[in-house]
DNA sequence: ACATTATATTAAAATTATATAATTTAATAT
DNA sequence: ATATTAAATTATATAATTTTAATATAATGT
């Protein structure tokens, strides 16, 4: 095992965390997952409302894709409507962490 | 106050995690943070040398001038050395909750 | 079948982040 | 003074992400 191999190996064993920092440094991306902590199940036109005019329907609904694709939420679909909600437990606790460590109460 | 300020408002208020989460979504931006959370003084040849030659020195010095400027970490200088540290709480807690979340031991 | 509403998709343009390469500053020693 | 080493800076190129705009799909009701 080379050096170089190492220093890949220290990077591979970031990857997942990189990856979901990636994920969350976008203020919809991040507002949505904040919500879904909160609120266990929003359709998409709830999250679309609740971040207009500052991200477009096409814009949201983009973003919940990435959150679906990347396996962070599920979707449920019913009728014409598609219902949000959480996926995963560490993405609960992170922005658990956030919350205390930048969202300081009062 | 209107909707729309307010839903600034909310954004807004995400801006310190969110600042804090573009940084840390580098991989070796992230590696230095976690280096220095175990290491309380590193210079910067050591943090050049532990990441090269996957970031090569004029990479590696542009990294630390971000977590500088951002006032992640304190340099101080000595002769011709220059030694970096973890300047904030939070960077520690937040390495932390990402090391138990995505670095399982074993 | 057609209209309506909710949601999703796609492609191009714009923006932002990162890498590369060359150069520079600063401290020390000869 | 000049050579050497550590570290930082700058400009440019490249790559990744995000926004915009237009369009498409899918479910329901008339």
């Amino acid at each position: 095992m080379t050096q170089r191999s190492d220093r890949s190996a220290m990077h591979e064993k970031m990857a997942p965390a990189l990856n979901i920092l990636r994920i969350l440094s976008h203020p919809v991306r991040l507002s949505i997952l904040c919500h879904l902590v909160e609120q266990a199940e929003m359709s998409a036109g709830e999250i679309v409302a609740l971040h207009a005019p500052l991200a477009s329907q096409s814009q949201t609904s983009q973003y919940l894709k990435r959150l679906r694709d990347e396996g962070l939420v599920n979707a449920r679909k019913d009728g014409l409507y598609v219902y949000y909600s959480l996926a995963r437990q560490d993405i609960r606790e992170l922005v658990a962490t956030l919350h205390d460590l930048y969202c300081p109460e009062a």
